[in-house]
DNA sequence: TTCATAGTTCGATGGTAACCGAAGCATGGG
DNA sequence: CCCATGCTTCGGTTACCATCGAACTATGAA
């Protein structure tokens, strides 16, 4: 027999283990990219494109585009309300799987996504200047202000010369560790850049994470602490 | 990659049409005998075998055997709230399918079960009997009291005779459309027996419907009704 | 432009599991 | 005892679907 209840479709679509995976690690709320999600599957990203494309299909993902990536998340809450629901069940009768905890917490607190700043700092950063309204996010584009502007150029970027380019000047982009905006676009890099030339940071090879000298912290800490 | 998480094997056992067909029919609490859930999920009774047997092993189902019958019901409340938030997913992004409504409205009321009365009145019956007291359950054993004795020889059944025999004289037997009990062994057998001879009530055949007539379903609700 | 990376599409392959026929137990009724 | 019915076990077949290699598109960087 072939036709079943939409039940079993639904239940079908988690039963693979390798789409479980991939849902679980959504779990956490953070939004994944394709690629990231076949690694935690363990599969090669053709397979996952595949998944990703029916989960999405059918209503469990939701998806935003950002360059070249593409990131995953949970489309709602009902979606993992159902998921922890089934592991509940799963733990009522079997062991339950940790598979949480922070992988790098270097990698979390600072690191280089592209070429700009990202992690904990990089989302501390976007917040204020936000907050100081430096940055204006209007019908969802981002908009440097006339005092941001100035302030940017106190640091001194020149923003003219950086607006001219091809790439937005200003971009939000996701955080996978903290699943918060933090800025990218052409902007988001010179600044990067600027915090290496004035010698407050530096980029480890090969493994992006980002290290801020003592005093360079001191300084990043008053520009956008608290 | 084979592993996974456990929630995929959970799933999976949802998400194959047979199975899911069979734990949808069993949301109605009602309990159903493997033939009957066979019928249900479209397939033949060995292959309905094989799932059910999966589904105890995962703790989804419970059974309660019961003569030739094994009546399978949902394991527990977590089981079933698991099926419900997953039927709300399916609801969401699909048709809802109906599935509810009785079958045959008759065949509920009053109907044959081997060969003594069931359906809701066998349960009113059953009910009766027990709040009366002529029938008392001690240690999972259902046992004919000293006046039920007395009520049944009024009746005119021999209880001597009827004792005599192999099969028990009493017994509880799960009624599929009330999921509740009513009553068996040689002693139900004799009390419908004693019905039809009484011109109360005929069995029609192959169809398994017990039809009163009207001066009879008077006396049996004067009997035990209210 | 050229190169690298992210993601997708296509086709072929293989392993798993659902399925049924046949036969084997168990229970109930005569 | 025998027969009928409910359920299970076993073996073989089939169909689906996850998987990967290879080739293609799109975006970003130099």
């Amino acid at each position: 027999m072939k036709e079943g209840p939409d039940i079993a479709r639904i239940a079908a679509l988690i039963g693979d283990p390798a789409r479980a995976n991939m849902l679980v690690a959504l779990m956490s709320g953070k939004a994944l990219t394709a690629t990231e999600l076949a690694a935690e599957a363990g599969i090669t990203a053709q397979t996952a494109s595949a998944h990703l494309a029916r989960l999405l299909e059918s209503g469990f993902l939701s998806t935003r585009k950002q360059g070249r990536h593409k990131y995953f998340s949970l489309a709602s809450a009902e979606v993992a309300g159902v998921l922890e629901a089934l592991m509940g069940l799963a733990a009522g009768a079997g062991h339950l799987r940790s598979r949480t905890g922070p992988r790098d917490q270097a990698l979390r607190r600072a690191r280089i996504c592209y070429n700009h700043l990202a992690g904990d700092m990089g989302v501390q950063m976007f917040d204020s200047l936000v907050s100081n309204q430096y940055l204006a996010s209007g019908e969802g584009q981002l908009r440097l202000t006339e005092t941001g502007r100035t302030f940017m150029a106190g640091l001194g970027l020149d923003i003219d010369a950086l607006a001219a380019g091809r790439p937005a000047l200003c971009r939000e982009c996701l955080d996978w560790s903290e699943r918060r905006s933090h800025l990218a676009g052409s902007l988001g890099r010179a600044l990067f850049a600027r915090f290496v030339e004035l010698d407050w940071a530096s980029v480890e090879k090969a493994t992006r994470i980002v290290t801020f000298t003592p005093s360079g912290a001191r300084q990043f800490q008053a520009m956008f602490g608290g």
